[in-house]
DNA sequence: ATTCTAACA
DNA sequence: TGTTAGCA
């Protein structure tokens, strides 16, 4: 199928779908037209894409997880043998986000307070 | 009619 | 990311 099919059937945008192959997350053949020809299970992929994305991962971390993951049909199923390890970095990665966005938003607070004490 | 690349009020 | 231009 060409890009325009895939987008229809995944809801994602063509342009967000060459995106992805720029990323490495995609490798469609082409015609000699220059025409992208993508396989059913692009299908499942950019499905397997969004879910990673919205898991937090980067396209980064995401071209290197997409081969090494099995569908057992519910869940995607890590694989590959560093695969586990480098989840874990990336979820170690997210928690050193998240305290510092709490450290921010308590700095934040300060201020609020003290603007509010200041006005009102 | 569709897709492609490149580029920008 | 959208969108448009100019092709094939």
């Amino acid at each position: 199928m060409r890009i325009g099919e895939l987008s229809r059937r995944t809801g994602v945008n063509e342009r967000l779908l060459r995106y992805y192959e720029q990323q490495g997350l995609l490798r469609p053949d082409r015609l000699p037209s220059g025409y992208r020809v993508y396989r059913e299970s692009d299908v499942v992929t950019v499905h397997r894409i969004r879910a990673l994305l919205a898991a937090g991962l980067s396209t980064a971390v995401i071209s290197q997880v997409l081969p090494c993951v099995r569908d057992d049909g519910e869940r995607l199923v890590p694989t590959c043998q560093d695969l586990l390890g480098q989840l874990r970095r990336e979820r170690d990665r997210m928690t050193t986000a998240i305290e510092e966005l709490e450290t921010s938003r308590s700095l934040l607070d300060v201020v609020i307070t003290a603007g509010r004490s200041a006005t009102d």
